[in-house]
RNA sequence: GGAGGGAUGGCUGAGUGGACGAAAGCACCGGUCUUGAAAACCGGCGACCCGCAAGGGUCCGUGGGUUCGAAUCCCACUCCCUCCGCCA
């Protein structure tokens, strides 16, 4: 949510914004006009609440020294009258305002390049070589089935297309990720491991910037009033919501979840497999800091989720993502892709972005700076990373000739040792 | 699912119609003392909104109601706790 101040002061900035986005900026006016009427409306509510504060402290004391005061309390219920019909305009105006602010995105930060969609994105750094082969590289679909740790077919028939089924060796390396990730994040980058709920409710929603926007794109539970998260970023960075967080900062967090997306709109488009599914895992790193710091931390974030694909000999390369391709509640965004010669593409395994204090103002995140005073947090939150594209990258980076799949080094003691997904016999 | 109890500031907790934005303690900040720290003592210390300011307004789980006036009375809802039942 941006600041109503930012609105008022700075309305050019904001509109220039907008349009970097590709997003309309006529609301800008709108929500001055609707600021300029509320503030009118208060002015004028607060000033007859005043004399109806002061009359009735007076009717407090004349009663107390016995004296009658039914006349001044039927002019007092007169006020009474207007200031309830009055403070009905200010709620009316208020809501009509927090709504149209809360359709308003990020406005994104000088130093996201401008650009309209993803061609505008910029490649500011490659890591590791995509790998030769000196035979045609197969794609995840056909290694894992022919391995027998992916299952297409019977998971759609128990759900839908779009659910991915591990078996096996499968299984047993995406569970083996999950752990080695959230080692690294917990031990070497000094995040707080967090297992939360999987399903959280509106205001949650509402509070990372999921709602009202991306309603169509969520699974919800009309009976529950409640929503299966997109992401951990949603449960965690709620974690301290309408709170003023009383430790010192950075806080960070991290937390493995299943995420849930009906990726509605998606539907036609090349997907097979396991790249875009409705159902995948994914290690979250959420962090709280500092305003002063937070672009320090965006980038020390997104080190953090190179280091998981450096430690598994993964080629990637890193993008700053322009300001058309940035999302709804970012104001700065990277995206780490990773080579899968089996696709011949990149593909994304994690965004890490700074939300400044657009999610911790809808959420009511805040702490003390050094004068008591309290302040908004800036929230970053960053991929690290997706699982479901990892293992893709890894079946297709590892494949060897005969089909069988070699595994990163790093990753064989949390397989018990196993280094290779064999054939079957 | 049934029965009962509760929700007040960063925390604990007093407050049952007017002088209560709210006692007290803890925490925190500043000072005195100290070689330094601790202790002790003194002082400060809620959030949000409107306003250039002076100042004003709102907020005691949420939403309604009664009243000239509500933390306090009434209604509904939400959440938490205890016990019973069911259950992974």
């Amino acid at each position: 949510m941006l600041d109503i101040k930012r609105l008022r002061e700075c309305p050019d900035a904001v509109r220039t914004g907008l349009s970097a986005r590709g997003a309309e900026n006529e609301v800008v006016d709108q929500v001055l006009e609707l600021d300029r009427e509320r503030r009118e409306l208060l002015t004028q509510v607060e000033t007859r609440k005043s004399e109806r504060n002061r009359v009735s402290k007076d009717i407090g004391k004349l009663k107390k020294s016995g004296e009658d005061t039914t006349g001044v309390q039927l002019e007092m219920r007169e006020l009474g009258a207007r200031i309830a019909a009055l403070d009905e305009d200010v709620r009316d105006v208020d809501s009509r305002l927090h709504e149209l602010i809360l359709t308003i995105p990020n406005i994104p930060s000088a130093t996201t390049p401008v650009g309209l969609d993803e061609s505008a994105n910029v490649v500011v750094r490659s890591h590791g070589e995509t790998k030769a082969f000196d035979f045609e590289p197969k794609g995840h679909v056909e290694l894992g089935e022919a391995l027998g740790i992916l299952d297409f077919h019977r998971a759609a028939r128990m759900t839908s297309a779009g659910f991915p089924l591990l078996l096996g060796l499968g299984s047993r390396l995406q569970r083996a990720l999950i752990q080695f990730m959230l080692d690294m994040h917990v031990d070497k980058h000094g995040y707080t491991e967090m297992l939360p709920p999987i399903v959280v409710n509106s205001k949650s929603m509402t509070g990372t910037g999921q709602l009202p926007k991306m309603a169509d794109d969520m699974y919800r539970l009309p009976e529950d009033d409640l929503w299966m998260i997109p992401t951990a970023e949603v449960p965690v960075t709620n974690y301290f919501r309408e709170e003023i967080i009383d430790r010192p900062l950075p806080v960070y967090m991290t937390a493995f979840t299943p995420c849930f997306r009906r990726e509605a709109g998606a539907a036609g488009k090349v997907n097979r497999g396991m790249i875009r599914v409705h159902q995948f895992d994914k290690v979250e790193m959420v962090k709280f800091v500092d305003p002063a710091t937070s672009y320090d931390e965006l980038e020390s974030l997104l080190g953090n989720a190179e280091e998981v694909l450096q430690e598994l000999g993964l080629a990637y390369r890193v993008l700053e993502l322009c300001s058309g391709d940035i999302s709804f509640a970012a104001a700065k965004c990277y995206d780490i892709e990773l080579w899968a010669p089996g696709q011949n593409d990149w593909l994304e395994v994690s965004s890490c972005s700074n939300f400044e204090d657009f999610q911790a103002r809808r959420a009511g995140i805040r702490y003390r700076d050094s004068n008591g005073k309290t302040q908004f947090v800036h929230t970053l939150n960053g991929s690290g990373v997706a699982l479901p594209r990892l293992v893709v990258a890894i079946l297709e980076n590892g494949q060897q000739a005969d089909g069988s799949v070699i595994l990163p080094a790093a990753i064989v003691p949390y397989m018990g040792g196993i280094d290779r997904i064999p054939m079957p016999a």
